[in-house]
RNA sequence: GGAGGGGUGGCAGAGUGGUCGAACGCGCCGCACUUGAAAUGCGGUAUGCCGCAAGGCAUCGUGAGUUCGAAUCUCACCCCCUCCGCCA
């Protein structure tokens, strides 16, 4: 969530910000004013309750009939002064879960997608001298994906990966662990169940997001969309040593997401699914060093698409197309030769303190004064692998003209093989 | 799933209806002593909210309740530990 006293401090930066991101400005006064109410109502519960403190403590130290009666009056009027209070922090809170993280001044200002800038394209494209396939054409003729049976099993936007892929799986986790566990990454497996308060203070039960959630009502939890909504409470109600920051984990995860609102989108195939593995980066940093801690994120996400030989490009999203939390995104959209295209196959967003303020994850420091304090950390996530998307590329741009698929050289000796589709 | 024990400040741990936001200890910070350090002595040391401030309010796992008043009593839930059952 966002600073209350800065939404009550920069109303209009906080509406600009949410104006970029398509949402309701009106919201930041529907806030504010719930705010000013609930500030006078708490300010009257607070002197009554003084009153009845007082009241108590002459009691405690002789009764009287006259002392009583007046107490019992008081609690009366409590009672409802409290439940007005309740009412108005409720509607404050509302609006505050309405109002996204704020993005940085120099991020693209845009309406969707189309508002996206290309920062850089790395790699070569592969030239093909025949028509390249899609991965699903290619990797349901070689048995390794299944999405007929899967459908037929779990229904639709589910798939079986098998045989090599599912080796190939294993080979893409085990690169991306070796990768980030020689640069201090502490490697994780967090629970792919959450508690709905934790998921709130991660920012991913709100409005724009709550459908996408899986949820179990007999035992009131969500399955996790991704690890990092569980790698990002691992340090809740902790305060940080300042010298430990930043704290980097790479975790591992099966991802559950609804897809709603997305019919008729990529119904095909395993690119966009209910189900898939995912290999994570989470950073806990400086607030200071955030930005260039985001960097470094983004320059590990591309060592290790160089590794795989793949032809990407950065994109920097725009305002109007970033997540929720994100003060600053940038995805990794990898070249599908199938789809003679580039997709987004991964993520990377500095959340600011928005998701450290809802979980409560703050460092030591101190003040102009040199006095000790404490202070949120800033919270990063990004995508390692998708392992689904990442098959989907290796598949389409290493495939070969009798339909086999060539290995990227650094897997082949995760895998023990050159080739897939060759017995 | 069944039986029992327990959740209190950074840690450890007392407190069973009112001067308890909470004893004692450890740790931490400051000061004194010391050439320096240790030891010792003195003082300080939870968090959030409202307020310009003085100050006030809230918080003893969470939520509801009883009461003028709850860390303390009642109920529900969560978490941890031990035993039994089941299980990869």
């Amino acid at each position: 969530m966002l600073d209350i006293t800065r939404i009550r401090e920069e109303g209009d930066k906080v509406r600009a910000g949410m104006e970029k991101k398509n949402q309701d400005p009106k919201t930041v006064d529907k806030f504010l004013r719930a705010d000013e109410d609930w500030r006078a109502k708490t300010a009257a519960f607070d002197q009554l309750k003084a009153e009845q403190n007082a009241l108590s403590r002459e009691l405690s130290a002789g009764q009287s009939e006259d002392l009583l009666s007046k107490a019992q009056l008081l609690k009366k009027r409590l009672a409802d002064l409290e439940a007005a209070q309740e009412d108005l922090k409720k509607k404050r809170d509302d609006a505050l879960s309405r109002i996204p993280n704020i993005p940085f001044e120099d991020v693209p200002v845009g309406k969707d997608e189309s508002g996206n800038k290309v920062v850089r394209e790395v790699g070569k494209k592969p030239e093909f001298d025949f028509a390249p396939k899609d991965y699903l054409t290619l990797g349901e003729a070689l048995g390794i994906i299944n999405v007929k049976k899967a459908a037929e099993v779990s229904g639709s936007r589910f798939g079986y990966i098998l045989r090599d892929a599912a080796l190939l799986e294993f080979a893409l986790v085990q690169l991306a662990f070796d990768t980030l566990v020689s640069k201090g990454f502490i490697p994780a497996v967090p629970p792919v169940m959450i508690k709905p308060k934790v998921y709130e203070g991660m920012g991913r039960l709100a409005a724009d997001q709550k459908d996408e959630r899986y949820f179990l009502p007999a035992d009131d939890m969500y399955l996790v969309g991704s690890s990092e909504h569980t790698m990002g409470p691992i340090h809740m109600n902790e305060v940080l040593e300042e010298e430990s920051l930043p704290r980097r984990y790479v975790s591992f995860s099966t991802c559950f997401r609804k897809e709603a609102g997305s019919y008729g989108k990529d119904t095909k195939g395993i690119l966009r699914v209910h189900q898939f593995d995912k290999v994570e980066m989470f950073s806990f940093a400086h607030p200071e060093k955030s930005e260039e801690e985001h960097k470094f994120l983004l320059s590990c996400q591309e060592e290790m698409m160089q590794k795989l030989e793949l032809p990407y490009r950065i994109v920097e999203i725009c305002t109007g197309d970033m997540g929720w939390t994100d003060a600053r995104q940038f995805d990794v959209e990898t070249w599908l030769p199938g789809q003679g295209t580039y997709r987004e196959t991964n993520s990377c967003s500095n959340t600011t303190e928005f998701q450290s303020r809802g979980v409560n994850i703050k460092y030591k420091t101190k003040d102009a004064a040199g006095e000790p304090k404490k202070a949120l950390v800033h919270m990063l996530n990004a995508t390692g692998f998708a392992i689904g998307r990442m098959l989907i590329a290796i598949i389409e741009n290493n495939q070969q003209k009798d339909g086999t698929i060539r290995v990227p050289k650094v897997l082949q000796a995760y895998l023990h093989k050159e080739v897939i589709g060759n017995a």
